[in-house]
DNA sequence: CAATAAAATGAGACCGGTTACATCAAGTTC
DNA sequence: GAACTTGATGTAACCGGTCTCATTTTATTG
């Protein structure tokens, strides 16, 4: 691989001269400069900018922890992320953590031995284990869709709990008196906030919180799918199901399918994120849309302008929602609760 | 922060000391070992990587060339890469290009440049624009899933032209005649793979080719809705839809419904990937499983393989598949053909 | 105890750029 | 023409490790 020097050599110059002539033109004489282009050329030189970023301190590489790469809603977040990143000048490291927080923090360690210059978590946990460097700065972390409950770092994250309301205010507004929340993994704020927000909206309702309706899931099809068996076998079914993604929405709609129940005229179903796959479930999904993509574009930015000194204090940017009603959810059955003909 | 420096005048050792005492404790005494680890942990001395990249030469980063992350199917190959290269100590350098080629060639600088020491390519096209290096050494790459006509690199591959005969026949053996297929974008070599094999079925079954019967898409569901809109209003609508992939099978399916028609009754639908919300299709799609993570995995294997220098002549993998017969596909109508009732 | 082998340690080059500072040539001003 | 300014270029330090080679210390042996 060639070097500088060898170009410096073949140029007749000095390798200050030809740093020059590529980094600030405007510092060399055009005859300079011409040799140098002529000598770049000649040897195929391509700078090592592992070189230059030894020597800057800035890998400008950014990690990007994702508890799992292959979820439709993550894929967009990291799309976003991704565009956003290429035009900052900055990579992506990807890691897919799988929720396993040794994963977490040997990624964490990156930033720690200068490999990357800042992280973005997208689960409420600090892989560094506290929020400040040993001098007391500010680690340059980002955390998106679930936040962290103590707010030292920047967030970028939806109001989850207003959805969550929004979203049951439209099933009580349909008649609905029993829903039925599958939820996601038990410790998370994300659904700690989602279920604040559903009983914001029953107890607005006057309607009394039922234990039995919650279900828990952990944001998979097949999740979704056992958790509508065991909803479905109450002795007081929901007649309304509002599911934490789109997945377990997706899982529930083919279970109570296979009971024989129609939705939404038996039962009603509503998701939460609109992948592109709800609008092309039977029936399309009522869900709350959310910005993936703005999600990653946006903690990238808030990231960036951290590394970059343009931020000093943690922001918390709250993204909007959008309630999306389809075809799931319908008005709540007026005859008694309707029963499994089989399955 | 921190240098081995400073760690060394604190034990009270020289540099190369600390330097060993790390890397190669065997070397040193046990007193040495000792100061040193105490000094380390003194001064919270984390070893700057990236200079130790730099003076190496190896950044032990992959680039990974997706043209959409977010797509289902790549998301979990990612993933598969994703493990593996941590296995092997490798960090992703994740690039989303949309297909376009600029941004290819920017990701592919990374690698001349010494800010990866590889790249994977999940199209057939070379962001190289040639195969070898300018000394003549095979380029670290490797093409996974759609590859190079061209075999000067190493491929991970499904034979993709015996996978869609497969699924031809399991439909010509269902009695269908008339099997329209829904392809990917026209001039990869994998819908050209693929459509071989469907006319190596119908040749073999005596059946003429119908160019009627072929419908573009863009693997989006989007696609798939409208192909199926094209197909359903042919004078003779095709009496089974064979999509290149699970997303376009699903917007199939809507369209068809929409249409008032069942499935399989009046027409079967198959896809290809099997993905996740395959089986949650209603009907549950019948597809082609492909093993996506392992693509992935055995992507990152083999390039590591090549940059370890254990890989010298570029090998093809191919990797096997499934026939996953689902509720989506059933015999033929023996009536005369269906006519849409609505839509 | 001297001679020698073996183990431990230190000094400093090196990777490939950037950049502060020194140097030098050419132009400007009085 | 001397003094000074300006622009172009070169020299070499520097980033933070690794690693070769030389040197010193310790262990072994006759």
């Amino acid at each position: 691989m060639s070097n500088i020097r060898a170009v410096a050599e073949l140029a007749g110059v000095s390798v200050a001269s030809v740093s020059r002539a590529l980094q600030q033109p405007e510092l060399v004489s055009a005859k300079t400069k011409a040799k140098v282009l002529a000598a770049v050329e000649a040897v195929g030189y391509r700078p090592n900018l592992m070189a230059v970023k030894f020597r800057s301190g800035k890998s400008h590489n950014l990690v990007v922890l994702v508890p799992a790469v292959a979820n439709v809603f993550f894929a967009r977040v990291i799309s976003g992320m991704q565009q956003t990143a290429a035009e900052k000048g900055y990579a992506l490291l990807l890691a897919n953590t799988q929720g396993n927080q040794d994963i977490e923090a040997i990624y964490a360690k990156m930033v720690q031995t200068s490999q990357a210059d800042g992280l973005i978590q997208l689960r409420a946990h600090n892989p560094f284990g506290s929020a400040t460097t040993a001098d007391g700065s500010m680690l340059p972390m980002v955390n998106a869709c679930e936040v962290l409950d103590q707010q030292q770092f920047p967030t970028v994250v939806l109001d989850n709990r207003a959805a969550a309301r929004t979203m049951t205010e439209h099933l009580l507004s349909l008649g609905h008196r029993r829903i039925a929340m599958v939820k996601g993994p038990q410790r998370s704020p994300l659904t700690r906030d989602r279920l604040d927000g559903y009983r914001d909206a029953l107890t607005a309702a006057g309607i009394a919180f039922d234990e039995q309706l919650l279900c828990p899931g952990n944001f998979s099809l097949d999740s979704g799918h056992k958790a509508a068996a065991t909803l479905l076998s109450l002795s007081q079914p929901p007649t309304a199901i509002f599911c934490e993604n789109d997945e377990m929405a997706i899982g529930v709609v083919q279970r109570i399918k296979q009971s024989g129940l129609r939705i939404p005229e038996d039962i009603s179903v509503a998701g939460f994120d609109d992948i592109s796959f709800a609008a092309y479930c039977d029936p399309p999904l009522t869900t709350i849309a959310q910005p993936a993509e703005e999600f990653g574009s946006t903690a990238v930015a808030l990231l960036v302008d951290i590394l970059q000194g343009r931020l000093k204090k943690a922001p918390k940017v709250i993204l909007p929602y959008e309630l999306v009603i389809r075809a799931s959810t319908g008005p709540a059955p007026t005859t008694a609760a309707p029963q499994p003909t089989r399955g």
